[in-house]
DNA sequence: TGTAAATATTTCGAATTCGAAATATAATTA
DNA sequence: TAATTATATTTCGAATTCGAAATATTTACA
C-alpha cells in the first residue's frame, strides 16, 4: 500500500477544508491571516502581538503586514504596552467586535456542518491522530 | 468542549507537517509546489498540464509558472502535443529523474518517520476520516 | 553598572499565490 | 460547414507570504 496517502489525504483534506473557510470568509472582505488574528482577539480580550502569533499560524514576518491591513480596515487598535517598550497590544474595535458577533457563529456553524460527517468517537479519534502528527513533524 | 477543535489541530499537523517537508526538499532548492509536479511526473512517465494539476493542489494559474521555473531549472522538459494542440505533454528530464531517485526515497522516510507515531490501526482510521472530510468540504 | 544575551517587532526584497480574463484549439451541434 | 460551447493553458495585476537581517528594548550576569 502506498506509504504516502496519509499525508495525500491529509493534504487534501487541509486543501478543501481551507478552500471552504476561505471561500466564506472572504464575502466579508477577510482573509484566512487575517481573520485568525480576530478570532485570537475575539476571545482573548487583549493580546500582544506575540501572543497573537503564539496563537496563530503566521510567521511574524508576515504578521507586522496582517496587523497592518487590520488596523487600516478600522477592525484592531494597537498601542504600545507601558510595561515594555518593544511590544504592543492589540485588541478588536467596536466595529471589529461587532462584525465578529455576526461572522464568527456563521464561521463556526460552516466549519460544523463539514465535520459533522463524523460521528463523535471518529472525531475524537482524528483529533488525537492529529495532535500526535503535530508533535512529531515538530521534533524534526 | 470547543467545537473547532478538530480544525484548529487539523490546521496545526498540516502546518508543521507542510513545514517539515518544506525545510526538506529546500534543501534541494525546491519549493513544495514544485516537488509536487515532480513527484507526479516521476510516477506518472509523461502528464499533461491539466494531468499535472489534476494530481496536485497547485491551480492552474500558478502552475505555468511552476512549470516555467521547473523547465528553466532544467528539471523538465515541456512539448506541444501533436494530437491536441492547446495542450502541452510534460516529461522528467534525465537530470531531473536522477535528482528524483535521490530525493523520493528521503523525502518518503522523512514522511514516513513522522506519521510512525501512529500504529496501524490509527493511520487507517485517520485516512478514513481525512478523505470523509475532504468530500465533505467540496460540496459547499 | 556596563555589557552581553534574550525578546518583541518591523523592514526588506524576492518569491509565490491567486482569481479573473484572455487566448488558442477542439468538440459539438444546428 | 458555421457557429457555439467546451477544454487546455497562459497572462495579468495585485495581494500575500516568507526568511533573514535590522531595530528597539529588556533581562541577565560579570
Amino acid at each position: 500500500m502506498n506509504e504516502l496517502k496519509t499525508i495525500t489525504v491529509l493534504f487534501r483534506a487541509y486543501n478543501s477544508l481551507e478552500k471552504a473557510v476561505r471561500d466564506d470568509i472572504a464575502k466579508y472582505g477577510l482573509n484566512t491571516s487575517e481573520f485568525g488574528v480576530l478570532e485570537a482577539l475575539y476571545h482573548k480580550e487583549k493580546l500582544s502581538v506575540k501572543g497573537v502569533i503564539d496563537k496563530v499560524l503566521t510567521p511574524n514576518s508576515s504578521m507586522s503586514y496582517v496587523i497592518e491591513n487590520l488596523v487600516n480596515k478600522g477592525y484592531i487598535i494597537k498601542n504600545q504596552s507601558e510595561k515594555d517598550k518593544r511590544s504592543f497590544v492589540l485588541e478588536l474595535t467596536q466595529m471589529g467586535r461587532k462584525m465578529m458577533d455576526v461572522i464568527f457563529p456563521l464561521h463556526k456553524q460552516n466549519i460544523r456542518d463539514i465535520l459533522n460527517v463524523l460521528d463523535k468517537e471518529e472525531e475524537i479519534a482524528l483529533q488525537k491522530a492529529l495532535v500526535k502528527i503535530g508533535k512529531s513533524s515538530l521534533r524534526k
